[in-house]
DNA sequence: GTCTATAGGGAGATAGAC
DNA sequence: GTCTATCTCCCTATAGAC
């Protein structure tokens, strides 16, 4: 970890190591959260893997909520940044097809295993207060865009239509989480599965 | 309430009013749960609702955890029994895709709206315990040996990727739940896109 | 930055009267 | 069947010493 400017810069970027306290300390419950949830996940528990008594997790994030808004906001940063990196890596010429599957093999890639922080986020989503929910939204609809710019050759039919396209699009590569069992179904297989049926449905009126 | 029969009668059956006070409560949980999430709803607040104090609910259910587990096995019964019932009133002679649309616009009619126990057991499995998840897992299993049989005609050509697709489809149809803001989408739209999408993709091996 | 001690609240659940 | 009263536990968060 070498020279590091000081406005902005944080310890974890995608697939770095936690260099700063606070940064460690998300690491470890973005962990959590994605494997037990939120409600069942406490502050202690946070502080205890972190190697400290609960009050001292107080000097570094005001309150739990607070702790999970940043693990919330940064589960979307993480994603919407490796789908857009893994898009510049694309040739200007590639086909509406190529650019979405390899955007939806990007997401399920950051979302099984790449980033704690983006499963935890499509986890315990639905599991917050409404309050927490909607100050995630402004992130979530940033990278909706994305997915909105993508599908939109696939709509032009329908145009109305796209927004439940892009919300069932990104509903279905999240779901994943939930309903694969990891003992029972592997991500490879998977990841064929979603992006074949999924690019299958959507691109009809497109040309290959 | 009329006569009612002794072994097994239940008042809440699809659609239908519930006339027995576990039945009465078992409702008000299942649109709580819906609505605000598993951990956020107490005994208290069901017993509340239900007109009595927290201790009464004990007489009816032993604990919040059988209360939850009634909810969440009755979801997918109810779910169940929908589509099944939706798949028997076609004709014999109909073809994959017809019977495929049908199951996914009954599971998508159950879940929005029809049925408070299943849009409650797809909004909450994720946040249970996971003793909790195992314990309806036999449902869901059950449950999913329909679309297994649905669906193996579409995947003739890889049969060990009938699992996937099974989670595939059943995920996509669950997402609509946690994605979709009905306050800016639609449902019938949505169910065209989620049908139109899903049955393209899955049919391609398949005669239409 | 981290600690001990503790406040203050809400949860699930039980005892026992009616 | 429903009640009042209460137990016990664990949570988030604060006060203040070191």
């Amino acid at each position: 970890m070498g020279a590091m400017g000081k406005a902005g810069t944080r310890g974890a970027e995608v697939g770095a190591v936690a260099v700063t306290r606070p940064d460690q300390i998300l690491d470890i419950a973005a962990r959590q959260f994605r494997t037990k949830g939120y409600a069942a996940v406490s502050m202690r528990d946070i502080a205890t893997e972190a190697g400290m008594r609960t009050p001292s997790l107080y000097y570094h994030f005001p309150s739990k909520d607070d702790l999970v808004m940043a693990v919330m906001d940064r589960g979307i940063t993480v994603v919407r940044a490796a789908v857009m990196a893994a898009l510049e890596d694309l040739p200007a010429e590639a086909t509406v097809a190529v650019r979405l599957e390899t955007a939806m093999r990007a997401h399920l890639h950051a979302l099984h295993g790449a980033s704690d922080y983006t499963s935890a986020n499509v986890r315990i989503f639905g599991q917050l207060p409404e309050a927490l929910r909607r100050a995630n939204m402004p992130e979530r609809r940033a990278y909706q865009a994305i997915w909105s710019r993508l599908l939109a050759p696939t709509c032009t039919a329908l145009p109305e239509a796209l927004p439940a396209r892009v919300a069932l699009v990104i509903g279905a590569l999240n779901a994943t989480l939930e309903w694969v069992d990891p003992a029972r179904i592997a991500l490879e297989p998977l990841a064929e599965q979603v992006t074949s049926v999924l690019l299958r449905g959507v691109l009809s009126e497109v040309a290959a």
